[in-house]
Formats: C-alpha cells, structure tokens, sequence
DNA sequence: CTTTACGCCTGACGGC
DNA sequence: TGCCGTCAGGCGTAAA
C-alpha cells in the first residue's frame, strides 16, 4: 500500500481535478475506519470549496476554504476522481461530491486508512507533532540519522521505517535504501557509521524520489487516480525477488522477518 | 525509557 | 471444490 511515492502520485493525480470545485455532499459510508472525522465535522465541508491539495508523510491534505481533511490510505486505499458519481461498489467508504456531479471516491478493502478533520492546518497540531521530518528537508542527513541512532539497538530497517525518525518510508522502500547502501537490514542502528548513514540518506531520497518518477509501485493493487499501476516495480532491486539473482553479484536474494515485515536483501552485499 | 508482538480487516494464493 | 494457513505498500497500543 502506498508509502510516500505511492500517496504523492495519488495527490499529483487528484490535485488539478479537485482544486477549486465546491462540496455539495460527503458520504460517510463505513464505521469502522481507522480514524474517521464524525458526521457534523463532515457536514460542515458542504459549500466549502477546495482550494488544494497537499501532503504530509504518507497522509493526504485537503485544503478546503475554512477546514481541512486529512486522509490516510492504510495499506489498500485508493481515490478516485469520477465525472459522475455513480453508485458505491464494495469497499467504496468515502465520497466527497462536487458541482457538476463529480465525485471523489475512496476505496479500501482492509479499513486500515481514515479520513479525519481539522479546523486549521493539521500540520501545527498535535497530531503531527510526533511526525518525523519529510525525508527531502535539508536537515535529514546522514548526521540527523546518527545521532538519533546513537545508543539504539533496533534492526536499522525498523528504525528507517519509524515514522517518528523520518516520514515516508514504508517496507518497500526501506528495502530498497538498504540495498543501494550496501547495509545489512538487520544491524543495529546504533551500530552503523556516519559515512555509511551519508549514504543511506542519499539513497532513501534517490528511491523515493525515483519511485515517484515512476508513479509508486504496483505489487497488487496500487493504482493512481487515472488507474494506471505505477511502473517503479520494474526497477524494484530486492523486494520481492527471493531467489533471483542479486543484481550487483549474482547470488540469489534471501528474504527473511524483520519487524514481522518481509525483509529482502543480499548476504554478500549487505553488512 | 526502548523494543517487540499483536490486532485491526479483507482478499488472494498455495497446499492438502 | 473447499478448507486452512499465510501473506499483503501501516499503524496504534500493550506488553516485555
């Protein structure tokens, strides 16, 4: 499900088609969400209009006139924009209806995502308080990781994964950053150099930001608003390769848990 | 304090 | 064909 790239493209897809359409209706359908705003907070969007949309880790923002929504997809969401509303399938939890008839839609098989809402910028309250940095700020360097890594003895993927350490980075993409670093998954993150951090924070914003050139990753059921895949499973390295053949030495990829996470990485090239 | 394990949900897949 | 276990882009909480 999307992790940072995943959520951005969504974002990319949806922003030109909602920005500046007016609220005429918002369908709440399920109850059991995550996180869900209540029925008057949602009733209050009515007449708003949007006026654009951001992100935030892996969270979308919706910024409307007065408040906002924030939207999370868990690990099956997705949006999509219709012309026309058209009757919910399976699944669909969320509408928001436009002028015109159009109609955001959000679907989400495991109910692991959420729609909340704010009053003001959700970005200054407490609940992104504890969110770490977005990894492109200036100040997520190889330093920024050692010195909170200092004294830790947790696996480094858990730590690269910890969104309170850095926000964004999900399971594929902690594979994938370790690999390009030549880091084993499991070493302790307290236990890794300056130098080879310099490196990891290199190459989480190489992935990341070449995942989003791709439009995210489709490994079952990601699509972006125009419900296309996206394509960076092409340039996948080790998630998901058990067994293939290690594409810098050849050997075949070993997969194992860590975290209960599936972890891919190649013994020979990662310590 | 840090670290680990589990639960939340549904669906897809493989083995028997 | 069916049943059962396992697994899946995440995250909050409880327990160790």
């Amino acid at each position: 499900m999307p992790e940072l790239p995943e959520v951005e493209t969504i974002r990319r897809g949806i922003q030109p088609l909602v920005t500046g359409r007016s609220v005429t209706a918002v369908l709440l359908r399920c109850r059991n969400l995550r996180w869900q705003a209540t029925d008057e907070e949602l009733a209050s969007l009515v007449g708003q209009q949007v006026k654009d949309v951001e992100r935030r880790a892996k969270y979308l923002l919706i910024h409307f006139t007065r408040n906002w929504l924030v939207l999370h997809m868990g690990m099956t969401g997705t949006l999509r924009v219709l012309a026309e509303s058209r009757p919910p399938g399976r699944h669909d939890h969320f509408d928001l209806v436009f002028d015109r008839g159009a109609c955001l839609r959000f679907h989400d098989p495991r109910k692991f995502g959420g729609v909340l809402w704010f009053r003001d910028d959700p970005r200054n309250t407490g609940f992104f308080a504890a969110c770490g940095p977005e990894p492109f700020a200036d100040e997520v360097d190889g330093a920024y990781f050692y010195h909170l890594a200092k004294g830790k003895s947790l696996a480094v993927k858990n730590f690269i994964m910890d969104q309170k350490i850095v926000a964004g980075v999900g399971n594929i993409y902690a594979n994938e950053a370790l690999f390009l670093s030549g880091i084993h998954p499991a070493r302790p993150a307290g236990r890794i150099s300056l130098k080879r951090f310099n490196h990891l924070a290199e190459n989480i914003r190489l992935v990341l930001a070449r995942a989003i050139e791709a439009g995210g990753t489709t490994i079952r059921d990601f699509v972006g608003n125009d419900g296309q895949p996206g394509y960076f499973a092409l340039e996948l390295q080790v998630y998901g390769r058990e067994g293939q053949a290690c594409v810098r030495c050849g050997r075949p990829v070993t997969v194992t848990r860590i975290g209960q996470r599936s972890t891919f990485f190649c013994r020979k090239c990662q310590t």
